[in-house]
RNA sequence: GGUCCCGUCGUCUAGUGGUCUAGGACAUUUGGUUCUCAUCCAAAAGAUCGCGGGUUCGACUCCCGCCGGGAUCACCA
């Protein structure tokens, strides 16, 4: 394998937006592209021109983007093989179905949409009659003048075995009776998934296909097609299915959501490649945190699991809020922008202390908001929680509360250290407990019992401001 | 239904005949640190290795059968 340069590809087809479990085996096409020096290919599949979906070429390309996983060749960036859209290359798929007829490896079939669907009435599971297979050359001559649509379909072997060795799923084999004569160009000239593939895999030299395993029983006619016209077959790989909760095939039913939706989420690329890289793959215990470029290094495509994996969104928010406690603030801040109100953007430095202290009390970048909130907006605060809070009457508390200002007012330096020096000390003869004297405290700053530590949100308040909420309480 | 694939803690997995009375991670529970939460540290609980037969001195590991799950059987990809 070292020999041949490696080249791989994802071909999404545009009819509708890829989710989590299709950017997964992306993901692992791509770590083999790179672990090789090799490219990694774009390649859209446009062939179904009915269901296609305008918006999702877009949202596929910018998946790829947000994943940090950029294609070397696309129809955006071109490349050598071009062009990479599957409906800009359509005389290419005539010209070798054209050849597959005459080399007696395809036929033209001119069945009704009507006989078709009768055949399938009879029995669901019903293959194609071959009905065309072996019609005189008079027949198809009548039948071509009279202008009968048609379409062509591969002359598939009725009997035998075929069997290759797949790098994920190891030796199989299928019998050959079992796949259909499958149309490989349809009437409106456009071809089917199974010519486009082999052409195109062919043509722009892919080394090795990896692809889902719903794709493994139509393998057979793929690589009939290769045979047929003298080409070396890729290296094969299927990789298992990503399942829901329920195990059953992730899907939209269960809300199988797109990279994208994730991204609105609040999900970290960094976090959602470190997931995928684990769901079927295993590298120490499954919890280190990755970079693409460290995946590359230790990525094994032999390696690749069998079974189809559950999509565990714990494991996602346990990398994700792994990643956000690795990233530099100054990082976080950045991408925390579009979750967060444009006014704070204004006071970058304090959101930058606040981002250091709220960092690991997250999970996502959505939590970050709610979190913050009460430093740029003064919170509702109730006497009642208050007092809840310092389990004292409300004088005995205003007492602490008062020496908690004068404490403020004489500190010579306004840092969380020291405060918390000179804090600890006024505690001690307030007849407050330390829960009791700060809980009080902190639902007076923030109006809430959970925040980060007391005296760091003191300081990011600033002094005023947080005299300003203390004293407000008994006024 | 035919064909093919898969089957180790809830989840991701380690494990290729004896080192497994099955290891780790996430999640869960408990304890420690602590002004709350979170972090961090420590610990506990959690898998008759899908079931039943073989082969073998010995099987999670090999073979067969069964069961369960999945994929596929379009002029969709």
């Amino acid at each position: 394998m070292s020999d041949t340069h490696v080249r791989t590809r994802i071909a999404p087809s545009p009819t509708g937006v890829p989710h989590i479990g299709n950017t997964r085996t992306a993901l692992y096409d791509y770590l083999l592209a790179k672990k090789y020096q090799g490219e990694f290919i774009l390649r859209i599949e446009d062939t179904d021109q009915d269901r296609l979906v305008p918006e999702a070429v877009e949202k596929i390309y910018r998946i790829q983007e947000f994943l940090m996983m950029k294609p070397d060749e696309d129809p955006i960036v071109g490349g050598p093989f071009g062009p990479y859209v599957q409906t800009e290359r359509l005389n290419l798929y005539k010209e070798y179905a054209e050849e597959l007829v005459n080399i007696g490896a395809a036929y033209y079939c001119f069945c009704s949409e009507e006989r078709l669907k009768q055949l399938h009435e009879k029995d669901q599971y019903a293959k194609y009659d071959r009905h065309c297979r072996h019609l005189s050359t008079e027949e198809i001559r009548q039948n071509m003048d009279s202008g009968a649509p048609f379409v062509i379909r591969a002359k598939l072997p009725e009997t035998g075995f075929t069997t290759w060795h797949d790098l994920v799923q190891g030796k199989l084999s299928l019998p050959n009776a079992e796949c259909d004569d499958k149309v490989l160009m349809k009437t409106n000239g456009i071809p089917t998934y199974h010519l486009a593939v082999v052409v195109d895999d062919h043509l722009m030299k892919i080394s090795h296909v990896l692809r889902g395993v719903e794709w493994m029983m139509s393998t057979p006619i793929h690589l009939f097609l290769y045979e047929s016209l003298g080409w070396e077959p890729p290296i094969l790989a299927h990789v298992p299915l990503l399942l829901g909760p329920d195990k059953s095939k992730l899907s939209k039913r269960h809300g199988a959501k797109s990279v994208l939706e994730y991204a609105d989420d609040g999900y970290l690329p960094e976090a959602i490649d470190n997931f995928l890289f684990y769901l079927g793959f295993s590298y120490k215990d499954n919890s280190d945190l990755l970079t693409l470029d460290e995946m590359i290094q230790v990525f094994d495509e032999k390696k690749i699991q069998r079974q189809n994996a559950i999509f565990d969104i714990q494991k996602l928010n346990y990398l994700n809020s792994q990643w956000i406690k690795k990233l530099d603030s100054e990082d976080l801040f950045n991408r925390l922008k579009r979750f967060i109100p444009e006014n704070w953007l204004l006071e970058k430095d304090k959101l930058l202390s606040i981002i250091n202290i709220v960092k690991e009390r997250m999970f996502t970048l959505k939590d970050f908001s709610p979190a913050a909130e009460y430093f740029f907006s003064t919170p509702n605060i109730e006497k009642q929680m208050v007092l809840e809070q310092s389990a004292h009457t409300e004088e005995e508390t205003k007492k602490w509360f008062d020496s908690a200002i004068s404490v403020i007012n004489n500190s010579h330096e306004y840092t969380a250290e020291k405060l918390h020096e000179e804090f600890a000390a006024t505690q001690k003869d307030s007849g407050f407990s330390p829960k009791e004297a700060f809980m009080s405290l902190r639902v007076a700053i923030s109006g809430r019992p959970v925040t980060p530590p007391l005296f760091d949100c003191f300081v990011i308040l600033g002094k005023e401001e947080t005299l300003k909420r203390i004293s407000s309480v008994f006024d």
